[in-house]
DNA sequence: GTGTTTGCAAAGTGTTTGCAATTTA
DNA sequence: TAAATTGCAAACACTTTGCAAACAC
C-alpha cells in the first residue's frame, strides 16, 4: 500500500515533477500527502514542519508550496483575501468555507451541475469554474 | 430620472444608509453608483478620486468601502488573494475574473443554475454560494 | 458644543526577493 | 565542481490603526 512507504513515495513523487528531492521538500511532501486530502497555508504547513522537528523557513516553504502548484502536485485555492490556500487535491472540485474557522471542505464535483453559464468573453477561454460554498455558524 | 441628480441621490443613499453624508462619502457615492454596476479596488477608487480633483486619503478610502459594505451598498468579491474587490451590484449573482486584466464581469445569477451541492456541514448555514469563472486570453 | 469623521504617519500582515552559504547530483 | 536550493533579513504591497485636527449636526 503506498500509505506505508511515505519515503519512497514522497522521492518519487518529486523525481516525477522534476523537483530536486531535498531534506525540505521530502519532508513537506510527507506531511502535504500522507494521509488523504488537505489544505494548508504557508503558515500553517511552516507550524507543521517546526512541530516535527524538521528545519524548514518560512522562505522555503513559500517557494515549495509554489513550486509544487507549477508542476502540479498542489493546487491554489482563492477563497480568503487575506491567506492564500494549497491544496492537495489537484482534481477539480468545489469547496465548503467555514467562514468562522477558516477551513475548507471539498466538495465533489462530479455531483455538482452548473448550467446556464454565459460564454467566456470573445478573446478568452475559460480556465477554471470556481464554487466556493461559505458557511457560516447558525 | 434618478442618473440626473447625482448629488441628492447619493445624499439619500448615505441617509438611508445611516451615514453621514460627508464630503468624502458624497464624492465616493458618486463615483461608484453614477452608471451602471461597478467593481473597485480601493486603490482604484483612490486614484478615480484624485482625478476628480476630490481629496480623499486612502485610509479614508478603506473606511468608506468597508462601511459601505456593512450597509449593504456594497459587496465584497474574492477572487484575487492580492486585492480586495467591491462590487456595487449587492444582488446575488456570478463573476467572470479576467486574470490578465483584473477585470470583473457580472454573471445575472438568474441564468445559472446548480444543482447537487451538498448540505452544508452540520452546525453551519450557507451565506452565499460563490461561483468565478476564471478566464485567461486565448 | 459634542460626537463623528478624516488623514497622516506608523504599524501590521502575509508574501516575495537578493544574495551568501549550503547542498545535490 | 557546477548548478540548484536554502535561509536570513530586508523589502514589498495592501490594509489597518492611533490619535489630533476638522467637521457635521
Amino acid at each position: 500500500m503506498s500509505s506505508e512507504r511515505p519515503y519512497a513515495q514522497a522521492l518519487s513523487r518529486l523525481r516525477n515533477a522534476g523537483l530536486r528531492p531535498t531534506r525540505q521538500r521530502l519532508a513537506l511532501c510527507k506531511l502535504l500527502f500522507e494521509g488523504g486530502d488537505r489544505h494548508v497555508t504557508a503558515e500553517a504547513l511552516h507550524g507543521e514542519a517546526l512541530a516535527a522537528e524538521v528545519g524548514v523557513s518560512l522562505a522555503t516553504i513559500y517557494n515549495a508550496l509554489h513550486q509544487f502548484t507549477e508542476v502540479g502536485l498542489l493546487r491554489e485555492v482563492v477563497v480568503d483575501s487575506s491567506r492564500t490556500y494549497f491544496d492537495t487535491n489537484t482534481a477539480d472540485h468545489h469547496h465548503f468555507f467555514m467562514e468562522d474557522t477558516g477551513q475548507l471542505i471539498d466538495i465533489d464535483q462530479a455531483l455538482v451541475k452548473i448550467t446556464g453559464l454565459p460564454e467566456a468573453p470573445s478573446g478568452g477561454q475559460v480556465a477554471s469554474v470556481d464554487v466556493v460554498v461559505r458557511v457560516r455558524p447558525n
